[in-house]
DNA sequence: ATTATCTATAGATCTATAGATAATGC
DNA sequence: ATTATCTATAGATCTATAGATAATGC
């Protein structure tokens, strides 16, 4: 058994400013190996060493491109987030158009589990107010509910969901369903099929309120 | 401003063995406060000193109680699952009674957010396999499993289930509201109807499925 | 001059051990 | 003797600062 960690990083450079590539790769490498860290031991787990070490590069250096460790957590979740709006490389569309753009969006997520577990590790920390990913968090939600509930909205104006459609409950068991099962598949991939129990939580809802 | 932290906690007694009270009695004291800490900061972002502090001990009295951070967050997860079960005073019961079972679970979770808080935050560090909650999670969600599955086994064996019904999809869905439910709640207690949501939920199945 | 990297290290924090002190209970 | 508590402290770890070194780009 060989010391240090697993992953073998990319040895270190010396010193002084290395030849090729801007800062822009040097970048993409920290934030990548920093949003894995974090997904598997959380914001307060991960230490800046691990993330350096990762990344190829001392904690100095690490710490050249992201003066501290909130920066680099807010520069992780903006990526994050930016990773995901493009992930299935299409708009939410407007109505009940929006469940199956969520559908698939889940169906994407089974392909990545390192976002899926970026979001879960970080939404139990977070929810103390104090914890810098707080207000990313309420921001998470608060775009997820209203991405659906425009969509009932939108499917109740246009006569083809029940006027009685109860949108905030949906909405919010909407968001409870794929948080939950994010969990479960994250614990036990082989074992939950995450895409199929949120397409049938969408295929129930359209037989019920659809009109 | 004083120094320390703010809810000021018992102060410490001197040294030697105290009058009164076994160590039961400071056991529990200890345990509430960690359970409290845990919750509010998840494992890794509690500390002992913290937890001695809020029990009114020094952090050595602290260990001669409970010898490491590992064994205190075991013992808080045997009180956490304890007092969870005790909680509401009923059995279970069988089939779809079980459902309404969980229902009122969900209802009196809804007065007991030191308990809800203690779950969704191990369970986002408890993802990690090397997470000393790992097993504890796990443990905690085939328990659930098992309850609802056999829930709905019985009531199909009774012919007040339909045949079809997908039982091990709605054990998942069932399981996954819950867990979202609480990450919404408690992120937002006032805006989030978690009882409601969940009966209404309940009401969806039996419609659905019962026969 | 700017940028990227490193070494050295300070200062804080955190867990856990060693061992003293004192009261209880036999 | 046992139990409960404390003080002192070691050893590890973690973030962040100071400042040296060297290559690039003007």
């Amino acid at each position: 058994m060989t010391t240090g960690s697993d992953p073998r990083p990319r040895p270190r450079r010396g010193r002084g400013r290395p030849r090729g590539g801007g800062g822009a790769q040097t970048k993409e490498r920290i934030l990548a190996a920093a949003a894995g860290l974090f997904a598997e031991s959380g914001y307060r787990g991960a230490t800046m060493m691990a993330v350096a070490e990762a990344a190829g590069l001392s904690q100095t250096g690490l710490l050249h491109h992201f003066p501290d460790k909130e920066r680099l957590l807010a520069e992780v979740l903006d990526r994050r987030d930016r990773l995901d709006e493009m992930a299935i490389g299409e708009r939410p569309g407007r109505g009940w158009e929006r469940f199956e753009y969520l559908r698939r969006l889940v169906e994407h997520n089974t392909t990545q589990p390192g976002i899926v577990r970026l979001f879960t590790a970080l939404a139990g920390e977070a929810i103390d107010p104090e914890h810098p990913a707080h207000e990313w968090l309420l921001r998470h939600h608060r775009r997820a509910a209203a991405l659906i509930r425009g969509g009932l909205d939108e499917a109740v104006a246009a006569g083809t969901a029940d006027p009685e459609t109860p949108v905030d409950r949906i909405v919010r068991e909407t968001i409870a369903l794929m948080d939950g099962l994010q969990l479960q598949w994250l614990v036990d991939p082989g074992g939950v099929d995450m895409a199929g129990d949120f397409a049938d939580h969408v295929a129930n809802l359209r037989t019920r309120w659809e009109r």
